[in-house]
RNA sequence: GGGCAGGUACCCAAGUGGCCAAAGGGGGCUGACUGUAAAUCAGCUGGCAACGCCUUCGGAGGUUCGAAUCCUUCCCUGCCCA
């Protein structure tokens, strides 16, 4: 007797989601997930499936989540799980969401992301069951002839129809020989990892599609890749990733992850909606059928939006923190529950608490916040640039509508 | 290696001797409004002991009363040629 679910049920939970840019790709996919999860099943034999995660900033955030939750569809159907840390490909960096060169990383800042990308994993991997691996393991001992052979499996043409190269080629923009390794680098990781299968987004079928050629160079049969809708970022059009800086990371606190998922546009609801929730395809066409018959408010669809994704990585308590935090502050314009505060022992300045806190940057930028009914002290607009504050009783200092300091006397 | 075009603030991009802390757009911030930190509209957006002063236009020198703008040299990018 199998230990696996029937092939069928397996197949729709994991094709649930995927995209491709035809549907061609998509169908000859499909049939080649279904052939290896019956042979899988036939020989009782758990597929391999991996995804790759390069450590080019120290969070995970929703992005990443997205295909790490079919990751984790994967393991709950009791396949192997490869959770592979580009620590090789990170020093280069993936020019595939590119419009331009990224910046190389050194290896100290990819170790240290690395460790930071692992603990944060653990919140929709199951530790038990996932194989960490490294990259460099196998890309660092590789020689220069080993490299060339690799090349020999690509055009330079292939590269350059590539969209995000074509377009820094007709703009005259610098492509760096570098870059182009990039692909043969992902698609060796498949060859080092015997992988079955590769999860990835859409921007990433170049890459994938460069392991199931180099896999069929090495004797191998070529991994099955599914990829994935991107996700964008808090900006609602570029995708999600901190560089761009419009990220929501997985282990900030409540009531930022909250209060970014509220600034979405509301035209990105549906995109968050689909690859973020846990609400079944059913339930989404459902809300948003709502919706748009002007049933449900959009900013109560986000509301349950913001909600659902602090549950996920954070709990239910937590998200209901948060929503309370976000309905006294932000809709009532009251005061925060709690808020970071500083203790007075004498007399001081407004613009030295400012700075010195952090909370503006400049003291320019004090006066002109001041000038702009920005800063508030006790609810009061502040309009004397010079301000002293005196520890005789509590203060309540606010900096725009979302900063608070709660000044103590001493 | 040679010729040509470039390197401007967080990003893109004007400016080619004083009117330049440097147009315009994006982003960001603040305010109004609202349906939310959506959308829309308006203002702000180098620093400071602040009607003035200091730092900034790839780096270093130089010319000039005065340079992002002119000269020298170095570094970097693209195109064409070899």
């Amino acid at each position: 007797m199998s230990p696996f679910r029937p092939v069928d049920e397996q197949l729709a939970i994991l094709m649930r989601g995927v995209e491709f840019g035809d549907t061609t790709t998509r169908v000859n996919m499909a049939a080649e997930l279904r052939d290896r999860l019956t042979e899988s099943a036939r020989n009782d034999r758990p597929l391999r499936v991996y995804c790759g995660f390069d450590p080019t900033a120290s969070d995970l955030h929703l992005g990443h989540t997205v295909p790490m939750r079919k990751l984790a569809q994967f393991q709950e159907l009791g396949h192997e799980v490869i959770f592979l840390i580009g620590s090789f490909t990170a020093l280069i960096g993936d020019p595939s969401d590119k419009t331009s060169a990224r910046r190389q990383q050194t290896e100290d800042e990819v170790r240290e992301h690395a460790r930071t990308f692992t603990d944060q994993a653990w919140k929709l991997l199951d530790p038990d069951r996932t194989l960490v691996m490294y990259n460099g393991d196998w890309l660092a001992r590789l020689s220069f002839k080993d490299v060339i052979e690799l090349a020999t499996n690509f055009t330079v043409q292939q590269f350059l129809v590539r969209e995000n190269f074509s377009v820094r080629f007709e703009k005259g923009d610098p492509i760096w020989l570098h870059e182009l390794f990039y692909a043969l680098m992902q698609g060796y990781d498949a060859v080092a990892t015997k992988t079955d299968v590769q999860i990835g987004g859409t921007d990433q079928l170049f890459n994938l599609l460069a392991g199931r050629k180099l896999m069929e160079a090495y004797g191998l049969r070529p991994q099955t890749i599914l990829t994935f809708p991107i996700l964008v970022g808090t900006d609602g059009v570029l995708r999600m990733s901190k560089t761009t800086g419009n990220h929501i990371g997985i282990d900030e606190a409540p009531e930022v992850i909250f209060g970014k998922v509220m600034s979405i546009p509301d035209n990105a609801m549906r995109n968050y909606a689909d690859l973020v929730t846990r609400w079944s395809p059913a339930e989404i066409a459902q809300r948003f059928a709502q919706l748009e018959a002007g049933a449900l408010h959009p900013r109560d669809l986000k509301m349950q939006l913001a909600a659902e994704i602090v549950e996920i990585f954070q709990g239910a308590e937590a998200a209901r923190t948060a929503e309370e935090h976000f309905r006294t502050v932000f809709q009532q314009r009251e005061l925060p529950p709690d808020m970071p505060e500083i203790t007075l022992l004498e007399p001081i300045s407004l613009i030295d608490i400012l700075t010195n806190t952090g909370m503006v940057g400049s003291k320019s930028e004090v006066r002109r916040l001041i000038q702009q009914g920005g800063i508030k002290l006790d609810g009061e607009k502040v309009d004397d640039f010079n301000m002293l504050i005196s520890p005789d009783t509590e203060h309540i200092l606010q900096v725009g509508r979302r900063k608070f300091l709660k000044l103590r006397q001493g």
